[in-house]
RNA sequence: GCUCCGGUAGCUCAGUGGUAGAGCGCUUCCUUGGUAAGGAAGAGGUCGAGGGUUCAAUUCCCUCCCGGAGCUCCA
């Protein structure tokens, strides 16, 4: 037997094995522990089937369920399980693509009728019997010829068939009688996946085209282990308790009105703190840094939106035009236009560069009805916008500036982030090496500064590079958070100035930045990062002073009128039972409860209950606790850091 | 916008071809309570809107509005 199968394992060592061994066979020489483990490997950089044989001088790793791609893999096959029980049950089910994604799979499927509930339940117990059945994901090789005949029940793949060019190989997989068009790899056998779960179905366009077949959708995931799968559950269940929509009803935060239209957010009194606070603090950063507020309409002439090429490029995103005495007004959908025109109101000096202006802007944007979502997709929204006017030189010095900013701010809300730095698309406006310096000022800053980021080549706006920063809230998601955006269209296109040193005209840098992006997203963002524990600072009520029995309600009353005299958002209930109240006030999430009996009216003290401590609490001097709450008001300080509840499931 | 599901009291939801129910909340009364629901009584609904079928529609059918899960898109 020849041996001209040489395996480099990932510690360098290698082995010689017959030929037609496959990475199974190297497992084997290395240990019936790893063999049994062994899932799939990959052979010099590549995936592939655990059982397909090598050939030459290759680099082998053996993946097992310990390696990342494993569950990729894993739930790749999930997949293909599951289209084997759905045809089970609909044999003339078509079959669209069923891939791996972050949290599970899905598959697609082209049936008459959409799938029910029950539907689902039938799957998922079917697909048990698929997995029991240990049926061998066999890969084979076919020509288009054949594939054609394979699939010639299945238009889906046809279509998808005809796209290979003649160089391609073209791959089949066969688990017991469902056979798929799939470049693979997959799992030895049915019989190697663990715990799995479907959860939904829905529409969804046949290659994501709504112009072309809607197909039925089954979303499942799968794991390794019980212990994963529950645990994935469990924070889905997590999720679900720390929606917005239903925190927001329950805390009164804000609501919508059919009459006033969807996707135009009510902000309720308890809400409106919320928003309030935030406003507050941001302003004093941003007044802190060097910005000047300004307000402009919310309605402005179409003229502006044709200098500023809105009605050209975003059009289909803005609100029809409103006629006044002949002329075209429109809601704006963007708050840069009358920036500009502040800008334009003066004839500007290098001297006053940079100029920073900051608004909280109201824009209206037509969104489709099927996308909006709570606070989170609307039609109405603020933005904390502003505009920075600088010159080539100052930009490096203003993208420093934001950083600071972000991370303050960020920092003050509990959340980590990530940076991005987005680079020119195919499509961009302006000079090759204008975008080249802009993109190296902006990685020059982040690399001064020791920021870990990523790029996303190509994914900046067609007028401009842009850094995006994720953040990561307390269950570990990741939301749009701030971003910064040169601009090399805007300052064209209004023509925009100012004199330089040597009394020429020069063209002025434009950033677009916002932080909070918009109030309503990102307050729909902290009440789940929160679960409606807001810390103590942005407490719609801050304390509720609790008598023991009417009694004392009078002397609770004079306590409450002291923390309000302080600043101090304070409530009484003196109704029903002590617990009762408390149990009122636990729901309500208010992060203080101050309880006031026989004792407390007689040394001037309260009994101080936290949110969330159960019933440790601490009798405080009344004094003693009012500073100690406007400390930790003052310095905005976290739940988690006040001791009190933690936001982490 | 599209596919599917839904809309019944302030909230969460049950229910029916003969104009409707629960729990919580709300109001009143009793209870004066020491750390997550003390007790009782009461008020509250054009059953999302319009049209159709029917002796009769909240229930069946159609259209529209709104919400949800997705597709697509986004601050």
């Amino acid at each position: 037997m020849s041996t001209n199968l040489r395996v480099t394992l990932p510690d360098d060592r290698t082995m010689e094995l017959p030929e037609g061994s496959s990475a199974y066979d190297v497992a084997l020489a290395i240990g019936p522990g790893l063999a049994r483990a062994a899932l799939a490997a990959e052979v010099d950089g590549e995936m592939v089937d655990l059982h397909r044989a090598l050939a030459g001088d290759v680099r082998v790793r053996l993946v097992t369920d310990r390696d990342p791609e494993a569950l990729e893999l894993l739930r790749h096959s999930a997949a293909h399980v599951l289209a084997t029980a759905v045809r089970k049950h609909r044999p003339d089910a078509e079959i669209g693509f069923g891939p791996p994604i972050e949290e599970g799979f899905y598959y697609d499927f082209g049936v008459d009728e959409p799938f029910t509930p029950e539907d689902l339940e039938l799957f998922e117990s079917t697909m048990q019997e698929v997995i029991e059945a240990d049926y061998s994901f066999e890969r084979r090789e076919v020509t288009k010829e054949e594939a054609r005949e394979l699939f010639a029940d299945d238009p889906l793949k046809l279509e998808r068939l005809e796209e290979f060019d003649d160089t391609e190989t073209i791959t089949v997989y066969r688990d017991g009688p469902f056979l798929d068009l799939c470049r693979g790899p997959h799992v030895p056998t049915t019989g190697r996946l663990g715990p799995y779960k479907l959860l939904s179905a829905a529409g969804a366009y046949w290659r994501g085209d709504e112009r072309r077949q809607m197909l039925q959708r089954i979303y499942g995931t799968a794991f390794f282990s019980k212990k994963d799968l529950r645990t994935h559950l469990n924070r889905l269940e997590e999720a679900k308790k720390r929606d917005h929509r239903v925190l927001g009803k329950q805390l009164d935060l804000f609501t919508v009105d059919e009459r006033v239209g969807p996707g135009l957010i009510l902000w309720r009194p308890a809400g409106s703190i919320v928003r309030n606070e935030i406003e507050e603090y941001e302003k004093e950063l941003i007044l802190r840094h060097g910005y000047e507020i300004v307000y402009t309409p919310h309605v402005m002439s179409e003229r502006i939106f044709e200098i500023s090429g809105h009605l050209e490029n975003f059009a289909e995103n803005m609100f029809g035009a409103m006629e006044v005495e002949g002329a075209r007004y429109r809601a704006k959908p963007m708050n840069c236009p009358g920036h500009i025109c502040l800008y334009q109101a003066d004839q500007r000096s290098y001297r006053e560069l940079p100029i920073r202006y900051a608004e909280y802007g109201t824009v209206y944007r037509y969104e489709r009805s099927g996308v909006l979502h709570g606070m989170l997709r609307v039609r109405g929204f603020t933005q904390d916008d502003a505009h920075v006017f600088c010159t080539r030189e100052q930009v490096p010095g203003e993208i420093a500036a934001l950083l600071d900013l972000v991370d303050e701010m960020l920092s003050t809300f509990g959340y980590p982030y990530t940076v991005e730095l987005a680079t020119r698309p195919e499509k961009a406006l302006g000079d090759r090496e204008v975008w080249d310096e802009a993109e190296s000022q902006l990685r020059g800053v982040l690399e001064e500064r020791g920021i870990e980021y990523s790029v996303d080549e190509g994914g900046g706006a067609f007028y401009g590079p842009k850094l995006d920063f994720k953040l990561i809230d307390a269950i570990g998601r990741r939301w749009q958070g701030p971003t910064v955006q040169l601009d090399f269209n805007l300052p064209e296109r209004f023509d925009i100035e100012f004199i330089g040193e040597d009394n020429e005209r020069h063209r002025p840098v434009m950033l677009h930045r916002v932080l909070i992006g918009s109030m309503e997203r990102f307050v729909g963002g902290l009440i789940e990062h929160y679960a409606g524990a807001f810390p103590l600072w942005l407490a719609p009520e801050q304390v509720r002073v609790l008598p023991i029995s009417e009694q004392w309600a009078e002397d609770a009353r004079a306590f409450a009128a002291q923390l309000k005299d302080e600043g101090i958002r304070a409530a009484v209930r003196d109704r029903e039972s002590l617990n009762y109240r408390i149990r009122e006030a636990e729901m309500r999430k208010v992060p203080y409860m101050a309880v006031i009996g026989e004792r407390e009216a007689a040394d001037r003290t309260v009994a101080v209950r936290r949110r969330g401590a159960g019933r440790k609490q601490e009798i405080l001097d009344r004094d003693a606790f009012v500073s100690q709450l406007l400390t930790e008001i003052a310095s905005r300080a976290l739940n988690g850091a006040a001791g009190g509840q933690s936001a982490a499931p």
